[in-house]
DNA sequence: GTACTAACTGACTGATCAGTCAGTATTGCA
DNA sequence: TGCAATACTGACTGATCAGTCAGTTAGTAC
């Protein structure tokens, strides 16, 4: 169990360090003395820097996979407005409990990576999809119980993202304490989105 | 006249390669280079790599501010509604035209060194400061003639700020082809701050 | 015990980079 | 023209870092 426990050890050390820090400023030797093992030991699991940051995306793509799929497995929602914004409220809760998973989807190399790595651009279009799918499928729901207005499920779904990426990123960069936006955030997208009678 | 040229060549592309690269990717060579001088130079210009930094940040803020402002001495509005959407979507405009401001402004860097930065504080709070004013002062004139409902003006603004900012962001990670998104997002600023009847 | 494999390590390398410095070219002015 | 300041440069340095490699340790099967 610990030759497993290495491996693991090094991937929470530098999802941490990658988020926090970014790639270029987190050197292989600080992954190590973190993860208190040799330098070398690293590259004996993973190939190269890179290899370890796709690894520590994967694991983050799985993290959020299975959160949502959890969430919305015990929540259950009286209409499709409601579990639209069921699903913001998660997707907040999610970015203070999970900050480096937030983080690191927000650091320019995963972008940068993604273009050159089709494996790095398949994690992120999981995770993206992931993240879209949910709203896009509580706006066509709410269209079919009546609780959302004739609108573009797809566009309207990009748009919610779009504003509660907006808040986190505002948040996270410290920018104005944004934490205190989360109610009028629900506010905003319930009249975005609601029927209007 | 050829002495400014050079340093105001080498911020050009300083703030180019800053942009698009990132503070740490960004190696003084590579400025020089672009610059068409030796490396050496520009360490007679800017002290050490950082100064040179915020150099570009002031002229990134000098330009955003004055481009704001020469706006608004142009345009006139019929209401307060009306003003925060063609901030809105001037706003977006200037992300487009002006791509490399928005990709410093976004950049991880800038954020962490106003941390310990004084002066790079400095100017991205005068910077946040211009644009969330701009929204708020929209929206406390559209509650002065109606256009707005009674809601608060700098939280709103904050959320306008916010979906914006989200969507020049998504536009620029290439996620999805977020241009196509500017006119359900006005509408969707409509929908939040204006008036029911 | 022995033999074999997987996990791990310390010492090293070549490349890159920010910043220095001693000196050269260019400019502006008397 | 000469002189002083300003602008610019090439060659260098010390530090850092990803990645290598030859070798050691730990685990497992017989």
């Amino acid at each position: 169990m610990q030759k497993q426990s290495k491996k693991q050890e090094i991937l929470d050390k530098a999802t941490l360090l990658f988020a926090t820090k970014g790639f270029t400023n987190t050197s292989m030797t600080e992954v190590a003395s973190l993860a208190d093992i040799a330098g070398a030991t690293i590259f004996y699991h993973f190939k190269t820097k890179e290899d370890l940051f796709v690894s520590v995306l994967e694991r983050v793509k799985n993290g959020l996979v299975e959160a949502f799929s959890l969430y919305f497995q015990e929540e259950h929602f009286n209409s499709g407005l409601e579990m639209l914004l069921g699903a913001v409220a998660y997707h907040l809760h999610l970015a203070e409990s999970k900050k480096e998973w937030f983080l690191l989807l927000r650091r320019h190399y995963t972008h940068e990576l993604a273009v050159v790595n089709p494996v790095c651009r398949r994690y992120l279009e999981d995770i993206y999809t992931c993240l879209v799918d949910i709203f896009e499928k509580a706006l066509s729901r709410g269209q079919e119980d009546g609780s959302v207005g004739a609108i573009s499920a797809k566009k309207n779904a990009l748009i919610v993202l779009a504003m509660v990426d907006g808040i986190i990123q505002m948040e996270s960069n410290k920018l104005y304490n944004a934490g205190t936006l989360y109610s009028e955030l629900l506010v905003a997208c319930r009249k975005i989105v609601e029927n209007k009678p």
